[in-house]
DNA sequence: GCCCGCATGTAACTGGTTACATGATTGT
DNA sequence: ACAATCATGTAACCAGTTACATGCGGGC
């Protein structure tokens, strides 16, 4: 059960879409994978690295003077493809407003309350993203064939956000008493 | 913007509940907060070693010769309230899951959809889990005051898992067409 | 001429996992 | 007696973040 590093998927994820620098993999992986992947450049410079040093990838001089233009290689296709096959494992969870609010009972509950506040801004905030992101895709020429697959991520970012107020909803009642309250007559 | 271990408010977290050893404190922590926190023993006890020299936490000799019983301070319970009011930063997302279907054009529709299955699966595994957790809260009169903050993070599991649920009947209709296929006449 | 965005890289650090070693206690 | 569980700890390792240093090129 060896939980092997992911950042060579996206990277090389990435790359399988349209070769780019390093900087713009980056930008590519926030702004498209953003809701549901993240990498910084401390990651991805030394993977772009090791990628090319495998012959994954290979690096050509881009259009500026100190940028290269980085491509996947039909041996980076290949390789991409069976990572992609091989048994997710989950990253353990951590997620510290559920450790607060199970942990409610020693503080205040309007603090609970302004956090419950904080998670369903989030999630609107999200939600209004997403709806920008589907108009954005809808325009995309490039994207017309890997549409389905980003509208599905997105989707899926939906379905939590709206998750998440459906349970906010719900959780102000239901952790509303503040403690020495009585049922009603 | 710096992320702090949240470690300590997980330990001290549990230990705000009652006192315990280590290892049930882990217990405590994968039985509990299972669904929303994980701890391994290789954090557990130097964590718990931090926060007697802090003076947080104090070791008693437990009922076995070598095991200790640790005991939350009044400082510790300070210390603990101080850490949940902070703000909340959350980790960086990292959906393996989601990142396989947006790059799902790389590989076979048949994998798309094994995968989708077994995050079904998954999910209803959960649900599953989340009913017997409440049969069990129900029962357990330690928690007879805790019990509603329990149930309110067991119900965001409930949200998640059935989000989760939505979203992979909807996907598996919008990504089941497997390429060269045409729209109904 | 200056600022901003594009671009590359690295060093220090932290958080966290895994695996291993070891032994006590309890129940069957 | 034996197995399972309770219990503690550590060492090796890895992944990943943050901050810093540096420079090019285009637009205003």
């Amino acid at each position: 059960m060896k939980r092997t590093s992911q950042t060579d998927v996206a990277v090389l994820g990435a790359l399988s879409i349209e070769p780019m620098s390093g900087y713009r993999i980056r930008r590519a992986i926030a702004d498209v994978f953003g809701h549901f992947w993240y990498e910084s450049f401390g990651q991805i410079y030394p993977t772009l690295a090791r990628l090319e040093a495998a012959g994954l990838v290979l690096s050509r001089p881009g259009s500026r003077a100190n940028a290269s233009t980085y491509e996947i290689t039909a041996a980076g296709r290949e390789h991409l493809r069976a990572r992609l096959l091989e048994p997710i494992f989950p990253t353990p969870p951590r997620n510290p407003l559920l450790l607060r609010v199970f942990l409610g009972a020693n503080i205040d509950p309007e603090a609970i309350a302004g956090m419950l506040d904080q998670a369903e801004a989030d999630a609107r905030q999200r939600l209004a993203t997403f709806a920008a992101i589907r108009a954005a895709v809808a325009r995309e020429p490039l994207f017309a064939e890997l549409g389905r697959f980003w509208v599905a991520t997105v989707s899926a970012g939906e379905h939590q956000a709206r998750a998440v107020l459906d349970w906010v909803d719900e959780t102000r009642v239901t952790l509303s008493p503040p403690a020495g309250s009585v049922a009603p007559a």
